[in-house]
DNA sequence: CAGTGGTCTAGACCACACA
DNA sequence: GTGTGGTCTAGACCACTGC
């Protein structure tokens, strides 16, 4: 049963730790050159793959440089990256213990307007759906949705009501993987966002702002307004 | 020369992207079980290790879920994941064309504040600097930061006096490789926070906190305000 | 307990980028 | 040219976990 305590043998979470902690303290500095991966699979006494996969993930993660011929260096200005999960409106409020509950507020059919066509690249001869709609966290305004939908991308949207599913989640079950640009800002609440998250006109709101595409096609461009208190986190 | 036409071997890209796209025209459902590397690796002509990267990678993407025995399925929920850069002020500035101007505003030694021991686990006894600074973009107020430096974790912050480099670069230069909790929200400007931004009190400010730790040891907690006008925007 | 993913190896060839 | 990382392979053993 003893194993014997010695036979560990070096994966490539023990080559990436030591290699942070070697930057820690320092043995490797900011912009200098680490050995390469032959070499230091000889010093950590395993395969050049294992010493490659813990080189590529810290790179990914932003703290090694990598280029054929010209070696791996210690990343010079450590660009922060930060990761944020976002998730279903409903699962949200859900994992917060509060009852989630959802109201239309409207729904109509129209021509994209200017900016749309510019944001998205929507064809102006194509009609669009527009949705408001509010979600509650129990009883408080939890979010305020403003969404543009392409019907050229996707048909089956004219025979949603979105009365009871919320636009998101109907997407998301429409619509697997598109790919998304997401952006976050401050804005004062106007007179129709105040209105429906119970604010006064002006006052600060965080705004969420998701625009997705399924292979260059425009599917749909959602402006989520939330009052002062919603804070987003970085998960990782 | 002429190298056989049909000789492309089969990468990990290849099997991404077909795995991918067969997900988008429905082959596998959301929640769908996929059939095993091994049985794929015959499908798709290659090596284990190469269907085992794809479906890694497409793993850590949010795409799949893997779990021993019981296979990959693709995952129900997209739980959408946004990556973010968060660069040093004064590049940020700098990419944008804009000259990059710094200003000191208030420098001071003190006691650790209970909110600040609270959230970061800075010891009672311990003192801290804390740091008040502007950064421009032009003449433009660009940030109002608010930094609490813990010194016992950063002995040398004593010799520093931010009249000319920014904390957060001084850190950045002498504290490698921190792990940083981030997370953004919307406030309105305190009287103070309004002043440094030339708005009025109670304007919307998109406001960044970092905190960070070296090894479990705090080292630094910053509140970073931006003015309305700034905008995140997701990478990748 | 048995099947699936997780990881490691040893070796190989390739592509790029610098000299 | 030539060295470095990028990737693939075939095979092996392991660890977790659902049955």
């Amino acid at each position: 049963m003893s194993e014997n305590a010695s036979a560990e043998r070096t994966g490539f979470r023990e080559v990436k730790e030591d290699i942070v902690s070697r930057i820690k303290n320092r043995t490797w500095g900011p912009g200098e050159l680490l050995p390469g991966e032959v070499e230091l699979s000889r010093q950590f006494g395993c395969a050049r793959a294992t010493v490659n996969r813990a080189m590529r993930e810290l790179a990914e993660e932003g703290v090694l440089e990598r280029k054929r011929k010209a070696g791996t260096r210690v990343v010079q200005n450590p660009v922060r990256h930060a990761r944020f999960e976002i998730p279903i409106v409903r699962h949200e409020v859900e994992a917060s213990g509060a009852e989630y509950r959802y109201a239309l507020v409207k729904r109509e059919v129209l021509t994209p307007p200017d900016w749309l066509q510019a944001r998205m690249g929507v064809n102006s001869a194509d009609r669009v759906i527009h949705v408001q709609c509010m979600h509650y966290s129990g009883n408080s305004p939890y979010q305020f949705e403003d969404r543009w939908i392409n019907i050229a991308a996707v048909p089956k949207v004219e025979q949603a009501d979105f009365t009871s599913t919320s636009p998101n989640e109907w997407l998301v079950n429409e619509v697997p993987l598109s790919k998304a640009e997401i952006s976050f800002s401050a804005s004062s609440a106007s007179d129709e966002v105040a209105r429906f998250l119970e604010l006064k006109s002006g006052e600060p709101v965080f705004v969420a702002e998701r625009a997705t595409w399924l292979e260059e096609l425009p599917i749909t461009y959602a402006r989520m307004s939330f009052p002062e208190s919603y804070r987003l986190v970085s998960s990782l």
